[in-house]
DNA sequence: ATGGTGGTGCAACCA
């Protein structure tokens, strides 16, 4: 048997419910974990997802900004929000699924971008990013009796090829030393997993976002890999595939983020 | 070096 989990900034599930449906019909994953709702539970769209199989939706939601939200086929325990740097943001929701005779706590983040300024003396907006990564560093993966997965836009490109060009990011937030080195500690002290990286060598170009600042952004190809897959040691066997949906990003009033589907053998 | 686009929700803020 496989299970299919979906992370995707959507950036407002409002406007792009017709997208979020059309994704839906096509890829019908077990799980989808969204990023950027920007709405409080009232104004979820709870009964169009639930027609569509998602009969257990969680969500940690906020009025105009950030909120995560999981979809889920099966149903989802022990639900919890985490409240990352005490300051109210609605950037983390986990809860636990069973499958295959393992428990597993998923994990959905939004990582706060941190603003055009690499310098938190400036930027207070960098500082928050960066206290939110330091604050990730507790996250544990291998739990007695629970295994774990993380996923979401978690804002930081950690690798050289998660990058159309390493040298014109390095001083760039989302690719500076100080971020991607961060994000890699919260991996090393946690026991997490790169699922993505460990479907695509980290030799070749891998993204998930592209800016809509862009004239051209297919042709301009200035793509980040913002978005993450992890997971605890002992599902890194089970992965079946990995799957960026980048044709996405040219439907009808996209996201300037795309659908990562990590597909595992449970 | 700069400004480019898109979201919320009606001005300014965020990405």
């Amino acid at each position: 048997m496989s299970f299919s989990i979906t992370t995707w900034n959507i950036n407002s599930v409002r406007l792009r419910l017709p997208i979020v449906q059309q994704f839906i019909a096509r890829a019908r994953p077990d799980i989808l974990c969204l990023q950027e709702i920007k709405c409080r539970e009232p104004e979820f769209p709870f009964e169009p997802l639930k027609e569509m199989g998602y009969s257990h939706i969680i969500l940690h939601g906020q009025k105009g900004y950030h909120g995560v939200a999981i979809l889920s086929k099966v149903p989802l325990l022990e639900d919890h929000r985490q409240d990352y740097c005490g300051v109210g943001d609605a950037r983390h929701i986990s809860a636990i699924f069973e499958r295959g005779g393992r428990r597993i706590r998923l994990h959905n983040f939004y990582v706060p971008a941190g603003g055009d300024e690499p310098d938190r003396g400036i930027n207070p907006k960098f500082g928050h990013k960066l206290d939110f990564v330091e604050e990730m560093k507790a996250l544990r993966a291998d739990l007695p009796g629970t295994s774990s997965i993380l996923v979401g836009d978690l804002n930081i490109a950690p690798l050289e090829h998660d990058v159309w060009s390493h040298r014109q990011m390095l001083k760039i937030v989302s690719h500076t030393p100080v971020e991607t080195e961060g994000l890699l500690e919260v991996m090393r002290q946690g026991g997490w997993l790169d699922l993505m990286r460990q479907h695509v060598p980290a030799s070749e170009k891998l993204y998930t976002w592209w800016s809509y600042r862009a004239k051209d952004w297919e042709a301009a190809d200035r793509g980040r890999r913002l978005d993450h897959v992890w997971s605890s040691s002992d599902l890194g066997p089970l992965l079946e595939s990995i799957e960026v949906l980048k044709e996405a990003r040219g439907w009808e009033r996209p996201s300037d983020h795309v659908p990562v589907t990590a597909t595992f053998r449970f």
